[in-house]
RNA sequence: GGGCGAUUAGCUCAGUUGGUUAGAGCGCUGUCUUGACAUGGCAGAGGUCACUAGUUCGAAUCUAGUAUCGCCCA
């Protein structure tokens, strides 16, 4: 094995061999589970947020398969209708043509083509980060049989009367020219204005203000609304004003949306381009007036002045009209909400036009229902709370996009434009009667991406077909285990999954919900392209120097004057570019920060820290093969175990306990925590440390047993922490477990088809002795230090007091700890003066006597306690006495602190009384603990200011 | 304005149903190239658990309020 751990060359070895294996694939055998893929966007590649999430579904999966489960992990991408054309778009452009060279059926035909080539970017991802997915199983949502589903699930809603279309508002990028949905709009603070406008009175009694931050929208005004409780205006409400230059006349009317405490408590109704305003034009009975184009310009229902500009022409000369006639009052600057779509970065617009919906009230109840209910739990639990508020206040949903690459809307029209919904244009005409000569029109638009999503849980498993369901085990697998995702789509892709597996298949899609947080920057920043501080997980793995770093920061911005100061910050934050790290580093990494909050800071230290980490594993696991060879070694019988060995199987059993329970919690930083610190602090630490001392050649010699039962256990528990690594750190856990295997005697071909470990009990015994042992040697350890004595420098310990177990314990590990402590020898002065002293009474000891002086070898003696046992070593002139004292005094500190603590909480009578008894005792042990150190340091602190005053010591 | 959440060491975070002198990693200090590992060893320093009040024998933990910050929805 190399010395250092390389995980680029190791990695790119096992995930081919893997699966060409097959064992990615369900095994059909075990009880089933499975996770879906939220499936990525065709065009997208692997961010931080699907690389941390695709870890921990890949952790999940791997652990279950390694516990005999029948895993499946449905993955697959969805076609993302927008982006595609927008890339696609693109690419056309770089070519020198343009989009509208093209019809709709050359269009989708070099969508599929680049789907083709370009279209599988993530998967290849994926696979670097190490997926064990089952890649045969591998959908996409414009496939033939999802295509299928989707048809028949829209004509089945329609058939039900779930399904309309209709006009009514919708988020309009009038730069794409299509509806898009809330989710892909993004709320951003911007600083516009207000304007505050004269509406004349139209019986000549002065006027009304109303404020507004759209002033352009007036020409499509209905009314104007006060709130019906407003004493300022209760004689205004029926009476009508005079609609600024446009000639009309509209009413005034009493509305209670209005907020008679904002401006001047009057406000403009224009439900063609305000969501609120329509619901209120729709309660009082106007009809919308709608003054835009699709690409927002004004129409011909405004005066002819304003048509044909654009919005922003018409705002400016709108206002310039005003003031012309004086009927503005103010402008002021105004913080206000601009909604833009987050592809085009566009300012969205609420449009009117006639679009396809899905009636949500009868499907939100259902969803609502399967999670009340718990057959849908959610995890952390409270996100319960989101979802119960999104469902009570579900709009419809608008499904129709004004696209050409999509799932077609499978609706006709006849010439006098009845619509006839059916599977195909001959299943209309057939079920219609429609006559061959009669003309058919399909519908233009398609089917929003999310539609499709929606249906993933059981599309995939092969519905609406009979056949396929049984071949792609509809039964089996669903409802599916777990589903992993963010909380930025519980709304619209798990609870639209919800409501539509529900209503189909009368099964929930999946039993638990596990929410992640978000992934930030380390200073809790959103990562974004604007921001510039976006990570490439894959640049984590393969490490990316730092002009190739700024470039990628810095290229195809939508917001090109932010080049200059991204490109300042990244050389300052990675003056170095990025190291490789490796997958496994990241995947340890990305669990580790799994807890169950909200934002998740990730930091490249943390990163650091773990591939250090997968170094100490590589470096232990080296140790190891170095010492107990290729040889299959013989399992010792229990009594043929050494203490320690049974102190690192019983510290590995309780690991494994540890490592379960917080699976099943969906703690993932807590295994990471519980595995790290076994492998670091209690392995390498320790147990290896303490195992060379038996693996010495003299040693052997002298006890082959514990050779041999040590040799055993190095490679037992090396190759069993393997296994519970493996779902976090597949790559070096399968390089490393196929040289320890055969020591292990495993049967099979790769770690990933071994056994998840069983807890085996607890050995309370062995942890106590390696308990003690670890703290004399660190007692020892700690003193050389603090003394500046020089830690490589053998030199005895004198040993007084303790236990007959100190004794005994002593005994048993003198090798050791003289190896762990470097120390010449380990010598027991007690004496009779001495065994009186440690009874407790060191108050009559005759401290200042000469006599005692010279038969109390402790006095020239730096002292360590562990318990009763005191730890002495000579000082031998070497040391500053003051040095010593100094530092027995500050631990006398620390100890007469703790027991006035102690004392303090024992000296109420409240406690005594009211506490349970255990904790009582606890205290009261801690109490004669405390005292018995104090006495000791006291006497040892009295003892060398003899020796500091004595003549001929420094 | 409504809802959810956060505030613990310089930084990033753990801290199970209240019961150690509140832990870890990174960073910091000292020291050591000892035959797995300097991507390391050993030993240290560092915290009024945001604030206030309450419940309790006992609060980082429970309750209420205050402050600051974040997200979602209006």
């Amino acid at each position: 094995m190399d010395k250092t751990y390389n995980p680029h060359e190791l990695e790119q070895r096992w995930y081919s061999s893997w699966e060409d294996s097959g064992c990615f694939r369900p095994s059909g055998e075990g009880e089933p589970y499975c996770i879906l893929l939220p499936p990525p966007n065709v065009t997208g590649t692997l961010h931080m947020g699907h690389a941390f999430q695709h870890t921990l579904m890949d952790a999940l999966i791997r652990h279950m398969r390694m516990r005999g489960r029948d895993t499946l992990w449905q993955v697959g991408v969805d076609h993302a209708g927008i982006a595609t054309e927008m890339v696609v778009t693109r690419q056309i452009e770089t070519e020198g043509g343009k989009r509208d060279d093209f019809n709709r059926e050359d269009f989708v035909e070099r969508v599929w083509q680049w789907k083709q080539e370009s279209g599988s970017t993530i998967t290849r991802q994926m696979r670097r980060l190490g997926a064990s997915a089952d890649w045969s199983r591998e959908r996409f949502t414009m496939d033939a049989d999802l295509s299928e589903a989707v048809v028949e699930t829209f004509v089945r809603l329609h058939e039900e009367g779930l399904i309309y279309r209709g006009p009514r508002l919708v988020n309009w990028d009038p730069v794409l020219q299509t509806a898009i949905s809330d989710l892909e709009v993004v709320n951003s603070d911007e600083q516009g204005k207000m304007w505050s406008i004269r509406y004349p009175r139209s019986d000549g009694r002065g006027d009304v203000v109303v404020a507004t931050t759209r002033p352009e929208t007036l020409l499509g005004d209905v009314c104007v609304a006060v709130h019906p409780d407003d004493a300022r205006y209760r004689d205004l409400v029926g009476q009508n004003v005079e609609l600024p230059l446009t000639g009309r006349r509209i009413p005034v009317v009493a509305d209670e949306y209005v907020d008679p405490d904002f401006g001047t408590g009057c406000v403009k109704i224009t439900p063609a381009h305000d969501f609120n305003d329509w619901e209120v034009g729709a309660r009082q009975g106007f009809k919308p007036i709608n003054v835009f184009t699709p690409t927002a310009c004004i129409n011909d229902q405004a005066p002819a002045r304003y048509r044909g500009l654009d919005r922003f022409e018409a705002r400016a000369q709108i206002i310039a009209d005003l003031k012309t006639e004086g009927l503005l009052i103010e402008e002021k600057p105004h913080a206000m909400v601009v909604p833009r779509g987050d592809r085009s970065g566009q300012i969205i617009e609420p449009y009117l036009t006639d679009q396809w919906f899905v009636k949500m009230e009868k499907l939100g109840e259902l969803g609502l229902q399967l999670v009340e209910s718990g057959q849908v739990e959610f995890v952390p639990g409270n996100w319960i709370n989101t979802y119960r508020h999104w469902m009570e206040n579900l709009q419809d949903w608008c499904i129709s996009r004004q696209l050409w690459w999509g799932h077609r809307i499978p609706a006709w029209y006849d010439e006098n434009g009845t619509i006839y919904v059916g599977r195909s244009e001959d299943e209309v005409r057939e079920r219609h009667g429609l006559a061959a000569e009669t003309r058919l029109r399909q519908d233009e638009d398609v089917l929003e991406t999310w539609f499709s999503s929606a249906l993933w849980a059981h599309s995939t498993l092969g519905w609406p077909d009979p056949d396929r369901m049984a071949a792609e085990g509809f039964e089996r697998y669903l409802p599916t285990s777990v589903l992993i995702t963010g909380f930025d789509i519980i709304f619209f892709w798990v609870a639209r999954m919800i409501m539509m597996t529900g209503h189909f298949t009368g099964k929930v899609p999946f039993e638990q919900v596990y929410i992640t947080g978000l992934i930030r920057d380390s200073h809790g920043q959103k990562m974004s392209k604007s921001k510039g501080n976006i990570l490439d997980p894959i640049d984590l793995i393969d490490g990316i120097e730092l002009e190739p770093l700024v470039a990628k920061r810095t290229s195809a911005m939508m917001q090109p004057h932010l080049a200059k100061r991204i490109e300042k910050t990244t050389r300052q934050e990675f003056p170095d570019g990025i190291p490789a790290f490796g997958a496994d580093a990241l995947r340890i990494t990305f669990t580790s920060l799994a807890g169950h909050g909200r934002d998740i800071k990730f930091d490249l230290a943390r990163c650091e820290g773990y591939r250090n980490f997968l170094n100490k594993l590589w470096n232990a696991a080296r140790f190891t093969l170095m010492n107990v060879g290729e040889e299959r070694l013989p399992q010792p019988s229990e009594d043929e175990l050494d203490t320690l060995s049974r102190w690192i199987v019983s510290r590995l059993n309780r690991t494994i306990a540890e490592v379960d329970q917080a699976l099943a919690d969906y703690r993932f930083d807590l295994a990471t925590r519980a595995l790290y610190e076994f492998v670091w602090n209690e392995f390498c630490d320790w147990y290896l440390e303490l195992s060379k001392p038996a693996l010495f050649e003299e040693a052997e010699a002298a006890d082959p047993a514990t050779a041999k039962a040590t040799r055993h256990t190095l490679a037992h528990v090396l190759e069993t922490t393997l296994r519970l690594l493996h779902p976090f750190v597949p790559f070096i856990t399968e390089e490393i477990w196929q040289r320890v295997r055969q020591a292990t005697g495993s049967e099979a071909a790769s770690i990933s088809q071994t056994q998840w470990p069983e807890a085996g009990p607890v050995d309370r015994q062995a942890e106590d002795d390696a308990e003690w042992l670890k703290q004399v040697i660190s007692a020892v350890r700690s003193a050389r230090t603090e003394l500046n004595l020089a830690p490589g420098k053998p030199m005895p310990l004198l040993i007084q007091a303790g236990s007959t177990l100190d004794r005994e314990r002593l005994q048993r590990f003198d090798d050791l700890i003289r190896r762990l402590a470097r120390l010449e020898r380990i010598e027991s002065v007690d004496n009779e003066y001495d065994s009186s002293a440690c009874a407790g009474d060191a108050a009559t000891a005759p401290l200042h006597s000469a006599d005692a002086e010279s038969r109390d070898p402790s006095a020239g003696c730096a002292t360590a306690l562990v318990g009763e046992l005191r730890l002495l070593i000579p000082l031998a002139g070497l040391v500053d006495v003051a040095e010593e004292l100094a530092r027995l005094t500050k631990q006398l500190e620390r100890e007469k602190k703790g027991l006035e603590i102690v004392a303090k909480k024992l000296a109420n009578e409240k406690f005594v009384g009211n506490a349970p008894a255990e904790v009582v005792d606890k205290e009261r042990q801690r109490r004669s603990d405390h005292e018995a150190t104090i006495r000791d340091l006291q006497r040892q602190i009295e003892r060398l200011d003899v020796l500091r005053n004595a003549p001929g010591t420094s």
